[in-house]
DNA sequence: CAAAACTGGTTTCATTTGTAACCATCTAAA
DNA sequence: TTTAGATGGTTACAAATGAAACCAGTTTTG
């Protein structure tokens, strides 16, 4: 191991993130080929679907999408008639987003999908190799949270 | 745990896109604040730094770039003149890409601060943490790559 | 209360990206 | 050979993205 060279082939950052995109990437088609959706507007489906009413901020927060993203994906499930917007009765720039029956439809059809390919993904481990991404990812999680 | 709700925090794909595109952001400071290299620059430049001289499908092989991104990758770094391009001698279609001397010191510059980040990253985790990460990273990517 | 500072959310603009079409060259089959 | 397909690499075009400016409404402060 030459100490000027770096080995891409094990350089975590880079690891983490083909690895990401691989998964992300076969992961969209349940949203992308079935529905034609953006993965943000998938996060803004999975984010009212888990959690009913929320605020476009909050969305953001919940889904770690930067505010543009979550303000183009909500005009397009809107647009779609998959979500509705309430105006708070206290403050009036604020929205509170919620799924229609459509987008609730939707969700409800596509989250089978999602937990079958996680657990058929997990399922190509063995016991401890499970374990071990698990708590990986957790740690690293953790300790960026912490800076 | 409802049975028809999908827990995005703790959904793999999820939790593993966000931990790399953070990670990812951190890591390209070090190459797109010092020199404004864009992140299929820095793996082009760090492809041919660890392995010498490359074709362009080789690079985009080694480093898990689309050939597009490639091309861009080649193209600007020669306009920087850190990489010059040798036409094949049986095919003329292949040119062998290489570094510059100063495509050569840019990279020999970063590949320190790139290290460094990775052990500053690794030494938030505890000995067993990272023994997790990197085994579920590897455990991961030989199913995907068992495809 | 008025001005300044802030916040929720949208829009604009430039950059990045992916798909597909496209050259040029090479290889295999008729 | 000649032609049909593959392959290395670039380009054109449309869509996705991020930064910064922006608007409307709210809070703070003098």
């Amino acid at each position: 191991m030459e100490p000027d060279i770096l080995e891409l082939e094990s350089f975590l950052p880079y690891r983490l993130y083909r690895l990401a995109d691989t998964v992300s990437r076969e992961f969209s088609r349940i949203y992308n080929e079935r529905h034609g959706l953006t993965r943000p507007e998938w996060r803004t489906l999975s984010g009212l679907g888990e959690c009913g009413t929320m605020t476009a901020t909050e969305l953001g927060e919940q889904s770690a999408m930067h505010k543009t993203k979550v303000s183009r994906a909500v005009a397009e499930l809107e647009r779609r008639r998959w979500l509705t917007r309430t105006p708070d009765e206290s403050d009036r720039r604020v929205e509170h987003l919620a799924l229609t029956k459509a987008g609730l439809a939707a969700y409800r059809e596509m989250v089978p999908l999602a937990k079958a390919f996680e657990r058929e993904l997990l399922g190509r481990l063995s016991e401890e190799e499970r374990t071990a991404i698990t708590r990986g990812v957790a740690a690293l999680e953790g300790a960026l949270s912490a800076t």
